[in-house]
DNA sequence: TCGTAAATGTGATATAGCTCACTTTATAAT
DNA sequence: ATTATAAAGTGAGCTATATCACATTTACGA
């Protein structure tokens, strides 16, 4: 299964197969079931994760434990409450499978050391971080310009597989509407 | 003026001082007057830019010609439309002074040579495109979480300096309410 | 295949925040 | 100093979206 991870990293930078050994030193491959949590809130954060298939949510829970989907994770996608991870402290939001999902663990320090070991992929790891920047600011631009209803047709434009996969209380939590006011719109 | 730029890098990564010499080859140092354009909407966005003194805002103008203030950069910080930036397109917001400000220029080619010729800055850059994408993710979480008064609070929290040095109409644009309502807010 | 829980739809009402219009107060240029 | 311009405050009414309550439909585990 790390092919899949090969054929990733491959999109921005060429590896050897030495150098894809070495990547493939830093991971571990791990299934979850269903419902199961990769984070829960106030653990420590060990891993990072890879989805090889499958689907997550990453969720933040608020002061009145009602719950906000930051983001949602499907094939392809790295994901982790990054902060955390970063930081080495608690979780603040927890990482949830809403299928049965495969991924790729790794730590901070398989971080650190992959991207010391190796230049290109210290690159790639950067070139992963800025459009991971771009893509939140963009979302941000799009909670300022846009409404509910033109922030869900965008989402739909953009993953179209989502609607499909994930019930629409989860994307109206992620689009920052009432499951309701989602209800309405698209009725 | 560089050792603003030294003393930034070195809260991440210290360097000798041929690093830093090399370091500095790819900057060049530009002032501009308050409502100068450093980069505007629909021109090719040739630089990023290091705050060495003064004040940026970078503005998202919507299909109604509404100006988004998306972020605002002092000393210190990084600024440009990354998007054009990092892919050499025109830009989609612009970039304006709102006090006389002294920067440090960098094309995207000077930055993928120091990348490429420095492992250390390109960590720095890897650190930097980190957090800037866990601070976009924070804003995004406040908007979920919080209503317009919570945000106004902690952004004054955060960046009270900010309050003294922009009108509040701009703070009301980036906090994404009418300044009618940041008035009454505040009142 | 039945029964329970989850997901979805919908009405009624409340409210945060918007828009428009106008006034007042600062700020900056001549 | 004077004037023009920008910023800020405020009232009135409007609108999008939230919340609460309940009905209906769908999915799925025993």
């Amino acid at each position: 299964m790390k092919e899949k991870l090969r054929t990733h990293i491959e999109k921005i930078t060429a590896l050897t197969d030495d150098e894809f050994e070495f990547v493939c030193k830093h991971f571990s491959s791990k299934k979850f079931k269903k419902h199961q949590f990769l984070i829960q809130k106030g653990d420590p954060v060990k891993h990072s994760f890879f989805v090889i298939s499958g689907l997550l949510k990453l969720v933040y829970t608020d002061n009145e434990s009602k719950e906000h989907v930051v983001s949602f994770a499907m094939e392809d996608w790295w994901e982790s409450d990054y902060y955390a991870y970063f930081t080495q402290t608690e979780a603040t939001m927890s990482l949830e499978c809403l299928e049965d999902t495969e991924v790729l663990c790794f730590t901070l320090e398989d971080y650190k050391n992959l991207c010391a070991g190796s230049q290109k992929m210290q690159s790639f790891f950067l070139e992963k971080a800025n459009f991971g920047f771009l893509g939140s600011q963009r979302r941000i631009i799009s909670w300022m310009t846009s409404n509910s209803k033109a922030r869900y047709e965008n989402l739909l434009k953009q993953y179209p597989s989502l609607f499909q996969r994930v019930p629409k209380s989860l994307i109206a939590s992620y689009l920052g509407v009432s499951r309701e006011t989602l209800s309405r719109l698209t009725s």
